[in-house]
DNA sequence: TGATGCACTCGTACAACGTACGATTAATTC
DNA sequence: GAATTAATCGTACGTTGTACGAGTGCATCA
């Protein structure tokens, strides 16, 4: 019985040449690995939504035979879990460790965070349920520490942290399951605006039809913020 | 071809006597109706979760054959939204809706809409997700009539609004999604605590293994009104 | 050289699921 | 009584995740 190998290393063979081994397709598709599966889901995600996964439709994407997929993944849900992991990661402007503009730092890594969520929407909806992964874990820790450095005291850290994970999360699948093709948005608007109409005080603010999210992220941010760290 | 009877008004059956049609259990089961699967469906979800609602098992648990069901809902997904609503429902302290204490009404409503999604961690996870229902609608009337008497500006309210639900929405699904069997406790808290050392300022917080959700609940939420109504 | 084992691929098969279809029965209205 | 309607449900189909085990080519060692 073959032992997989869904243990850990997640490396790629050992082989001496990656050559493709010259398969039925006479040279044609790059080999399979780790690295192509993860890509390729999110390629899939992305144009298929979430329930658009199917292992089937994975494996003939890459050209591959189904269950060839298992051996470089122990199930659908790993699958899910990298392709998500792969999406969160961070190239922040964190080169200087000492930058004077906390606020700044930390406004852009959510924002950055949230513009990358939206960019694949399914992901809004999988990071909430899943095992944190290396990647957000490493944004958790940069924001910690910016917070630290801003002076906010260890005993409001965690409440502080988690507050704005909170908001992230809300506001980005919120925005995530707003999204609508352009045929569906007019039905959707027609809906809510004959929702509203039993909900005076909503209909009045155009609570469900105003649209402008980037800005009502950032002001909510900012009011946030400000409770958060009343000194500066 | 039977027209089915999905359109609106989910009205009980016009029969003269709702009396058990005595079928093939002698008087035994009360009688497929809307309102008892979606509270089946509720029990359901409430003991296996998400993935646990199955229409063969919820209709052996109605002593009904899994068709029988479609003549009352339209498909799986009208299910899951009539459970999300109806778990969703508000009977605040709102006869006098001329009370004192604004901020008070906002954090007992806010606490309410949490505790209830708790009891019920599958719809932490449906609602940001499936279309706002009447329940959930109403809720945001409230919210929007209180702030405004508060004297939230018509500019801000909209954006005060959608910042408590991103804050609500985020603490409730986090808190769900790290809620487990006391078996995999242990388990997780291990996997966390190991994860949590390459990562140190999140360690030296103790930021995953704090689980004071409550409080930090309570306290992230008066920072941020104190944030969006700086005036008092 | 041949034999052995490992890394990897994939065809077949199965159980579980949502639900289309149409037969069936019981109540209501003419 | 005949026709209509409301409701139930058995059977069947297509789709899904994946268990199982056979197959293939390479590297190593005898």
């Amino acid at each position: 019985m073959a032992a997989k190998r869904s243990g850990a290393g997640s490396k790629q063979s050992r082989r001496k040449t990656p050559s493709p081994p010259a398969g039925p397709e006479p040279g044609n598709e790059p080999a399979l690995s780790l690295e192509r599966i993860v890509a390729t889901a999110v390629e899939l995600l992305d144009t298929d939504g979430l329930d658009g996964l199917k292992m089937r439709r994975l494996a003939d994407r890459l050209g591959a035979g189904a269950m060839s997929l298992y051996w470089h993944v122990g199930n659908k849900e790993q699958v899910f879990d990298l392709a998500l992991d792969s999406v969160l990661e961070y190239r922040g402007p964190a080169p200087i460790d000492t930058s004077k503009d906390w606020r700044g730092d930390v406004v852009h890594m959510l924002k950055d965070w949230r513009a990358g969520m939206l960019r694949h929407p399914w992901s809004a909806f999988l990071l909430p349920r899943r095992a944190l992964g290396p990647n957000i874990l490493a944004r958790l820790e940069l924001l910690s520490r910016t917070l630290s450095r801003a002076g906010v005291a260890d005993a409001d850290l965690n409440v502080a942290i988690w507050s704005l994970w909170n908001y992230v999360i809300g506001a980005t699948t919120t925005r995530a399951s707003f999204e609508l093709s352009d045929e569906d948005r007019a039905a959707a608007q027609q809906r809510l605006a004959s929702l509203s109409q039993h909900y005076p005080t909503i209909e009045r603010s155009r609570l469900l039809l105003d649209n402008d999210w980037d800005g009502a992220f950032s002001k909510g941010l900012d009011f946030l913020l400000d409770g958060l760290v009343p000194k500066l």
